[in-house]
DNA sequence: GTTAGCACTCTCCTTGTTCGAGTGCTAATA
DNA sequence: TATTAGCACTCGAACAAGGAGAGTGCTAAC
């Protein structure tokens, strides 16, 4: 299957980190020098140019070194990934970890605060742009709502999850409804609610609910008119952040590859979508340029991880970069921070 | 005082004009020639000299036009603003306002949604970056608060007020207090305090709150602790958009400029101080480049206005952009939407 | 299979040149 | 006295030419 052996194996992969190191194309005459082979640099020439044709490498023109294309990344990633990661090479430092993960401890009980400090502290640390998305409120567990009478003709609630991720909504509502009647029925969600998933209730029980009509009579369709309402949130939250820092890496010294990743993540959307489809799936998964299904990322490379509440992935955090990202780094780091937060959202 | 006649006056404000409309250095050639003043480019060279040698115009080198300085800016600022401006000069259309304002009522009790249709509204116009202040929690009428029990030793307190803000918190209390307990302190608060604002609140009553202590012992002291801790906010919210739109503009075709802007918009907390510090002038407020107290702003414009409920400023917003901005069409929007957003307050 | 040697290619940088736009100054003009 | 025409001058943008440097591919020798 894999064409390569064990000493072009060796080579690309010197490249690829060298090049990751310093965004010059890497000549023959490099190789030899810096990484000791004992090869001549005739040598590594053949090799570099088996590894061009395979396609695993390319040259910006004629008498310049070698440059990774996507190829090239994903072979270098597949070797990291299969590497044993439990011990920390990325240069971040272990303190660094602890501090952080005392600091989201402090403010887990601000979930807006929690993940902004998420993705500063991931674009931060490793200069490109940091994504999170906290938990959906359609997968948490619903442990308690409460209505408010505002303005005599509406209503707001205020629902509460497993996560602390609360959501409120202001509804237009029938203005009859009294504050006590508002207190009936949220003590009767309360009851009958409390610990299932949000989705749950919203497939599942607002069928229910109806059923149970008989018993409350028209309270209750009422309050099925307000439910439907209020478990149909808006699109998740998502933070990112680090579009500044990003601009200092040499690969976007042009400023058209800039817009680019401004565009990219201007519209949350697009990446919001690609994302959700990402967090079902286990650990850190890398989609490196041309792997990406969405147009814009086509020149920038995603690491990305799922965090946990138990065993259920619950939300997911991202990095963005160009494709000649610094992979050790970023995948130590999403799944550093994932971890973090898998053990506050425990704790 | 005004050194200035009529006829330079004429000369400068056109030539800002055209430079405005076009960022090319404005040769005394192209003035004879686009504006029919009936002197010859010698003569109008004659002027802007003297101009330079006020300050309103500089050379970007010996054999360019001339490009206006700050001065000259605020000099054209200055005259439009003195202009009525009643009359939209802008060439924004009328149909899209009120559309706008359509829009914006639907919204209004999503105060999220609101204020970043706002922001994203301001600098899809404008093609500058947009901010939005919503209200600020401080300065608003308390309406309503609700406590909610949460996992034994938590509160989840929410705030209603009048421009329907609302604040939710999770802070850690006493086990002891029971449901009962808040639902008797919040009863407490929402008779007695309705209606003041939250400045007033915590200034003043929460020493009263203190004093009413042998009315309702251990129970209020909780009270007084638990809404010492609500009622101090973190950091207003603010809102921006349109970083990638400004890159299209050729004031920031190099990079260093983007990172200026980039930069600036960064870390809130700055261009949040200034703009609060503005929020209580009245009308338009225009700061011009070297005008701005604030370092990274220093090459950039800020026109901000504030909007109202009722007579009084409650929040405010903005457009940054190139100190070589289109004023006449940003002073025309921000006084607009601030427009806007009043009547949909009051509404 | 590996290596040395060599001609070749391409980019980058520097230098020189031209062109055009626009200026400032001076002397002539109304 | 204010305005204008004329002219020499300055500067930047655009282009071309040439050399240096890095790296390649190919071939023949080891």
């Amino acid at each position: 299957m894999d064409p390569l052996d064990e000493r072009s194996k060796q080579i690309l992969y010197a490249i690829i980190q060298s090049y990751i190191n310093k965004p010059d194309p890497v000549g023959s005459r490099f190789v030899t020098k810096k990484y000791s082979f004992g090869f001549s640099p005739a040598t590594i020439r053949n090799i570099m140019a088996d590894l061009e044709d395979m396609g695993f490498l390319s040259q910006p023109h004629t008498s310049a070194g070698r440059v990774p294309t996507d190829k090239g990344y994903r072979f270098y990633v597949n070797s990291l990934l299969g590497q044993d990661r439990k011990i920390n090479t990325s240069g971040i430092e272990t303190a660094f970890i602890d501090n952080f993960s005392r600091k989201l401890d402090e403010i887990k009980n601000d979930i807006t605060g929690m993940f902004s400090e998420v993705s500063n502290t991931l674009s931060s640390m490793s200069n490109y742009v940091g994504v999170a998305l906290p938990p959906k409120p359609e997968k948490s567990h619903f442990t308690r709502i409460d209505f408010m009478k505002y303005k005599s003709d509406h209503v707001v609630a205020i629902i509460l999850t497993d996560e602390g991720v609360m959501k409120h909504k202001i509804i237009k509502s029938d203005p009859s409804l009294s504050q006590d009647d508002l207190n009936r029925i949220a003590e009767y969600l309360n009851n009958e609610y409390a610990g299932r998933t949000i989705d749950d209730i919203k497939s599942v029980l607002i069928g229910r609910m109806k059923a149970d009509k008989m018993l409350w009579d028209k309270l209750i369709s009422r309050a099925i008119t307000l439910c439907e309402e209020i478990l149909s949130f808006s699109e998740s939250d998502i933070y990112f952040s680090g579009l500044h820092d990003v601009m200092n890496l040499p690969d976007f010294s042009d400023i058209s590859r800039i817009k680019e990743i401004s565009k990219a993540i201007k519209d949350k959307h697009t990446i919001l979508r690609l994302l959700d489809a990402l967090s079902d799936n286990e650990g850190v998964q890398v989609m490196i340029g041309d792997e990406n299904p969405v147009t814009e990322l086509k020149n920038l490379s995603i690491v990305t991880s799922p965090y946990k509440e138990g065993d259920r992935n619950i939300g997911l955090i991202a990095l963005i970069g160009p494709t000649r990202m610094d992979y050790s780094k970023a995948i130590f780091m999403v799944e550093t921070v994932a971890g973090c937060i898998s053990k506050t959202l425990k704790g």
